[in-house]
DNA sequence: AGCACGCCGACT
DNA sequence: GTCGGCGTGCTC
């Protein structure tokens, strides 16, 4: 009987996203999972194979063969194909797209294979090896010596060997002293420098108990939240938690933000599981990449570590997730398919029964409302472990400081601070949000921020057409000569950067040394890990920088922490700055305080009123919480609302805009024919505006532009977001690629 | 996404 | 008369 494979076809179109049949011919073995080398059109192309029949629907004359089988083994386990089935319908994204997430991407094309090294070993036992090696030390050393490196170390690569033993190799092989045995190679980049040896720490009793409800949740799709402060032992859990499942004979995934940006976290799994660990991250090479993938698949080694796309790692029978840093901006995907990771992850929890545990001292109010609502169970741990204290907080007015003459970055707290940690041979991390040029706009003397008069949500200043804009609604208005409050004409773009930072420092403290670290110090590719290192290691009293320096790292000798400007965010564009801003507070004043010494802490802000900045001083989450989502409701933001926005990119600006004008009136078409009973639940709030254009993207010649529209939660929510799916899929204009968000991160 | 087929302008 | 522009339609 003939069969036929049934193949997604590697090419991400949504013309061609659905399933093509093949002749399987005699003999071809092939199981669903694997990928095929298919004639496509006119050219020969990859596929996914998903399904083998007996029977087709398609025309005799239309079917064509099976070239080849490109895997010998299935690339893409069956449960990855279902959830890839998940992230093509939730993200609107071909079947192609999803699968490609499933592999690495360097495997496509068939750029990198497994590397093949040979191994080196004695064939004669030792004592007879080191007595040859004896008798011919005269007249050949090098063979004398390559047989004393193996005799003491085993087994050796050929390829590790030193220049000059290497011609010692063909004579030893053919007296039959030595063999070598071609084995696959794993490239390990970390394992070495960390075997396994890491010991559990006690847990403390609300440790217990989460690790309890966690493992009770393992095998039935138990979902939590970990809501714990900085400090207070979550690693651990997670680690016990991973132990446990291991015990059991189940796989683990463990997502951690960026994860070269924390290695003390990499490092302390690395030393509790060993080589039971396969880490992914986008900075490994092309080649140790495919091998940490190659690990998992075959099964060697079963706990996961890695960024986002390390949800999809070939982990089988999986028995826990754990997603650290739960409110990290990175679980979320730029490029399409714009998946988020937390949701992947949840959906994977469901279809495999895996306990997936979300973690963070911060998270976000949209994941704490689940928590609350009884999505997730909610798991507290509220204090730190050891003797180990939160830091006393100071909360400066920086308006004060300005009446009382100083116009400086740096109050005067702030600077004792900084003199007498110095004094005491300890060290500090300060921390300065400068992201991009155009802050908000606010007074100094009062503290007024120029605000949408819709939005209550602050203005952003656009230097190209000279105007302050809305990045939620869209309005305009030219930039006041005086505050529209007060009237004094102190009214400024807020905005100091890091650099002039470091200069201030160096004039007031000469003597001190001063790290820097943001996106301009990080640009090479070990520069995270070296100035973490220097810093480590005391080259440096001081270190500044922005976001990247608020979480993962962990220094004894770090006592004081200061937040330059921590209005920076706060205020930022579209109403989810007062999240952020919270949580960069909080995580930053982690940092200090984490050993035996006590640390201190330093917020200088022009609100020291401000709920954000209250709360955050006193690390109140659920105070927090509570107030935010109040704004929320009030403001029109989720979780009460449901935000669509819709990207439209491309070169022609020109068409771009057209597309979007297309859209725009599509759209409000639509919106038009909602049925009566709908009407009050879908807010007449379609909010066109221009998006920031990316400057990456723009280098790159493409412009971006968005369309949002926010809809009550609930039915009319579920309206418009089918309005919108299907918008994004046709749309005659097309010149332009679409992409649709829901409730994204930002809405700039 | 490619690639061929197909119907109208300026060139040896 | 032809070479070639890119509109439109198809791919098991």
């Amino acid at each position: 009987m003939t069969r036929y494979a049934r193949v997604i076809v590697d090419v991400a179109h949504s013309d061609v996203d659905r399933l093509f049949d093949y002749i399987l011919p005699d003999g071809m073995e092939a199981v669903p999972g694997m990928r095929l080398r298919i004639p496509f059109g006119h050219r020969m192309r990859e596929g996914y194979l998903l399904e083998i029949r007996n029977e087709t629907d398609v025309p005799q004359d239309k079917l064509k063969q099976v070239s080849a089988v490109i895997d010998p083994e299935p690339v893409i386990l069956p449960h990855l194909v279902d959830l890839a089935r998940f992230i093509a319908r939730k993200y609107h994204c071909t079947m192609a797209e999803a699968l490609r997430l499933m592999i690495p991407a360097q495997m496509r094309g068939e750029r990198v294979k497994a590397r093949e090294q040979a191994i080196l070993r004695l064939a004669v036992p030792r004592d007879e090896a080191l007595e040859e090696s004896e008798k011919i030390r005269k007249k050949a050393k090098r063979q004398s010596e390559l047989l004393c490196l193996l005799a003491e170390k085993g087994e050796y690569p050929r390829a590790a060997l030193p220049q000059e033993m290497a011609g010692a190799v063909l004579p030893l092989l053919r007296k039959g002293l030595i063999q070598s045995e071609n084995r696959r190679e794993h490239r390990r980049p970390y394992v070495e420098s960390a075997l396994a040896g890491s010991i559990p720490d006690k847990l403390t009793g609300t440790q217990k108990l989460c690790l309890d409800r966690i493992l009770s949740g393992m095998g039935r799709g138990g979902r939590f939240l970990l809501h714990g402060v900085t400090g207070s032992g979550k690693t651990e859990v997670y680690l016990q938690a991973a132990q446990k499942a291991l015990d059991k004979g189940l796989g683990v995934i463990i997502l951690v933000p960026e994860i070269s940006l924390t290695p003390q976290m990499t490092a302390r799994i690395l030393s509790r599981f060993g080589d039971q660990v396969a880490v992914l991250h986008s900075r490994l090479s092309a080649g140790e990449r495919y091998d940490q993938w190659c690990l998992l698949r075959e099964g060697k080694a079963r706990v996961a570590v890695g960024a986002r796309s390390a949800i999809f790692a070939p982990v089988e029978n999986l028995g826990l997730i754990v997603i650290d840093e739960e409110h990290e901006s990175s679980y979320s995907s730029e490029h399409t398919p714009r998946y988020r990771a937390s949701e992947v992850a949840e959906e994977l929890s469901r279809m495999s029964g895996a306990a997936l545990v979300l973690g963070s001292a911060t998270p976000s109010v949209l994941t704490y409302h689940r928590a609350l609502e009884g999505e997730l169970e909610l798991l507290s741990m509220p204090m730190r472990v050891g003797t180990a204290k939160q830091p006393s907080v100071t909360v400066v007015d920086m308006r004060r400081e300005l009446a009382m003459g100083n116009r400086g970055v740096l109050s005067g707290a702030m600077v004792e601070g900084l003199r007498s940690c110095f004094a005491r041979g300890e060290q500090a991390v300060l921390f300065l949000n400068r992201r991009g040029f155009a802050g908000f706009v606010s007074c100094r003397a009062c503290g007024e921020v120029i605000r949408c008069e819709h939005c209550d949500i602050s203005m952003t200043y656009h230097r190209s057409v000279n105007l302050l804009q809305c990045h939620y609604c869209g309005a305009s208005r030219p930039l006041p000569k005086v505050c529209p409050s007060c009237g004094s004409r102190s009214i400024a773009l807020f905005g100091d950067g890091t650099e002039k930072l470091e200069a201030q420092l160096a004039s007031l403290f000469p003597d001190i040394r001063v790290l820097r670290m943001d996106a301009d110090t990080t640009r090479t590719k070990n520069s995270h890990e070296q100035i973490l290192s220097a810093f480590a290691r005391g080259e440096a009293q001081i270190l500044i920088g922005t976001q990247m320096i608020t979480k993962g790292l962990d220094f004894e000798r770090v006592t004081m922490v200061g937040v330059v400007a921590a209005d920076l965010s706060l205020f930022h564009g579209d109403g989810l700055g007062t999240e952020r801003t919270f949580q960069l507070i909080c995580q930053v004043c982690g940092r200090a305080g984490r050993g035996e010494l006590p640390g201190t802490a330093v917020i200088q802000t022009y609100v020291p009123n401000h709920y954000v900045i209250r709360c955050a001083a006193r690390n109140e989450y659920e105070a927090f919480y509570r107030r935010e989502m109040q704004e929320r409701q009030a403001r029109l933001l989720p979780p009460f609302v449901r935000v669509m926005r819709l990207i439209l990119s491309g070169e022609d600006e020109d068409a771009v805009l057209e597309d979007l004008t297309y859209f725009r009136s599509e759209a409000e078409k639509a919106l038009e024919n909602i049925p009566e009973k709908y009407v009050n639940e879908v807010q007449d709030s379609l909010i066109l505006l221009e998006g920031m254009k990316a400057p990456a993207e723009r280098i790159r010649g493409f412009y971006r532009y968005q369309l949002l529209c926010r809809a009550k939660e609930g039915r009319g929510a579920e309206i418009l977001e089918r309005l919108f799916s299907r918008l994004e899929e046709c749309a005659p204009p097309r010149s332009s690629h679409a992409a649709l968000e829901i409730n994204p991160n930002t809405m700039i």
